[in-house]
DNA sequence: ATTGCAAATGCGAATCATTCCCATTTGCAA
DNA sequence: TTGCAAATGGGAATGATTCGCATTTGCAAT
């Protein structure tokens, strides 16, 4: 099952090898591979989506190294992993200044939202618990209006 | 794994059959008694748990038995279905509210917190972009103490 | 360049939650 | 009491993800 993270293009790529070298991640070609599929992707992509489209590029590395691949480079923030109830979990690029989405159940399209109404209460429940915060999700969903005018017209 | 829901006790149980009953299920000795369960858990259940449990009590039934009666109990509204990412799906019975977690990314444990800060947040963006709101997730990750400390001591 | 070694990889097996299959049993309406 | 759809049991199947371990590879220091 796959999951749909729409975001906007970025401009400038890096090219996959700069981007591992900053991190302080070897350099191989599974990694580079990776990265690059998920320059290419319009959105997000689970690991076999990434496995699949490895292989069709006759690039064939093991299911379990594009597991562990991406596990470091969400390691080491090149990478987000979405992990939404009912589908596999999900990769993509992670980008510069987090956004949240309200997702359409029914098409599964998504509207990216403007500012995020959870940091601070996240950054004041870690010290609560004295958890170091590394991060959060949040996600709405509902039905969009074209959902809801086409469930109308039935 | 499990997760734990902590809720208030309900002061007017109704029996488990008369629940049943008006849910209109057949009534079973094996829903009879997975209700009586949730009715008696502090908590939230995994299926796993319910299973156990009842094999404690004498009363062995298959897990898929489990598994669909939690299904059947979900569908007429008696339970909920928690599935969070990471855990296991939890089962609490239905009306008890929702709650946000906490997890450490290292070891996996969570703490449920109190409260949701992003409900009415939910609603005004739903109504802001026309969507028909069904739910929202939000979980807040960061390292345990715990797993902080084990850090430091390597 | 060469070397040494930790890190990364490949592949298959293992795990774990959940669902499916199907023969048998059971609740309940007539 | 009976008939039959619904529920059950138990085991097999599934699917995503992780683990084990032998082999290979990046890369820092010679």
């Amino acid at each position: 099952m796959s999951c749909y993270h729409d975001h906007s293009h970025e401009e400038h790529r890096h090219s996959p090898g700069k981007l591992l070298k900053e991190a302080g991640l070897k350099v191989t070609k599974q990694r580079m591979a990776i990265l690059a599929i998920l320059q290419e992707a319009a959105g997000s992509m689970t690991a076999d989506e990434i496995y699949l489209t490895l292989k069709q590029q006759d690039q064939s590395f093991g299911l379990s190294t594009v597991y562990r691949a991406l596990t470091s480079l969400e390691e080491h923030e090149l990478v987000t992993r979405s992990d939404l109830p009912g589908s596999s979990q999900c990769f993509f690029l992670k980008a510069t200044g987090h956004r949240h989405r309200l997702v359409c159940v029914r098409c599964k399209r998504s509207v990216l939202l403007d500012g995020c109404p959870v940091e601070q209460f996240a950054a004041q429940v870690g010290s609560e618990y004295g958890f170091t915060i590394t991060g959060h999700s949040f996600e709405i969903f509902g039905i969009c209006p074209d959902c809801q005018a086409e469930a109308e017209h039935v």
